[in-house]
DNA sequence: CATTATTATTTTGATATTCAAAGTAGTTGG
DNA sequence: CCAACTACTTTGAATATCAAAATAATAATG
């Protein structure tokens, strides 16, 4: 690699390894302590309203049906989830959030919020856009990757 | 969220998450399928000189170092790494890789500098400078919510 | 309409990852 | 020398994960 090449990747590198961790003490602070991360990311795929079932959640977080659902079970014994069972189609399980479940999705949400202001922050628009055109550049690039 | 905001921070998401699961792809096509992501992690974080001991490894990836051990077990026996312990100071171990631990070494970097060199992709000097910026802004974000 | 195939989800058994706490071994300061 | 400290390892428990088997509901076919 080049210098440069070096410098952005341990760049990369190190942004990639700290959000998980700051999300994880982020976490801890909060009144959501029996959480862990996935769990939360679980919760923001199911997201606000109760429409997604079983498999496309499954699906949206790359996990088989079988992750997810001993996931469920234990975000259900927390109070965070809850099932909901498809009167239309008995076999499909429509996933939603408690009360305190959308609190905790509210709270992500608002982290999110500070970490993208942050990101943006000092850049004009013309800059906002290069970066989106960076993230898409590595986010093509993923998808190349994705298939072979 | 702004609807831009919530466009970066989808585009974050979508790149943070993918690039684990390529990550993940990439090394089940390769040589070193006895691996998973976390074990190359730790591999790169001991990296091609036999110099860092065990805490500072711990540290850097961020795990404890009970942690640690339990993945340098396995690395080892798996033949990728090596423990070396120290002639000063017999509690310290040295931890190094092995003829088959630099090897995948070279292979995991070869891959980064692929993503970086996509990410940069089609853009000049002055943008590439940009887009560091804003890895700065975010790290910088993320150092700060570090201690407290 | 009864049986077979398909679909959606759950359970189970196995392995990996992680932490906190207890344990082991080496060093240092008094 | 002994107490305190430091570096690391082991252990026990929880979560995460998958593949495969099990369950249950629906669809398709003769």
């Amino acid at each position: 690699m080049t210098p440069e090449e070096q410098r952005i990747n341990d760049k990369l590198v190190g942004v990639y390894n700290n959000i998980v961790q700051i999300e994880e003490i982020e976490l801890k602070k909060s009144q959501f302590k029996d959480l862990s991360i996935k769990e939360i990311h679980t919760i923001n795929a199911i997201g606000m309203y109760h429409r997604k079932t079983s498999s496309q959640v499954a699906q949206a977080l790359n996990v088989t049906p079988g992750t997810l659902s001993v996931s469920i079970n234990n975000l259900v014994r927390k109070g965070y989830a809850e099932r909901l069972r498809s009167e239309d189609d008995r076999r499909i399980i429509h996933l939603g959030l408690t009360r305190k479940g959308r609190l905790m999705y509210r709270v992500h949400q608002a982290f999110h919020r500070k970490m993208v202001q942050s990101f943006l922050r000092g850049l004009n628009e013309p800059e906002v856009q290069m970066v989106e055109r960076a993230l898409d550049n590595l986010q093509y690039f993923l998808d190349q990757h994705q298939g072979d």
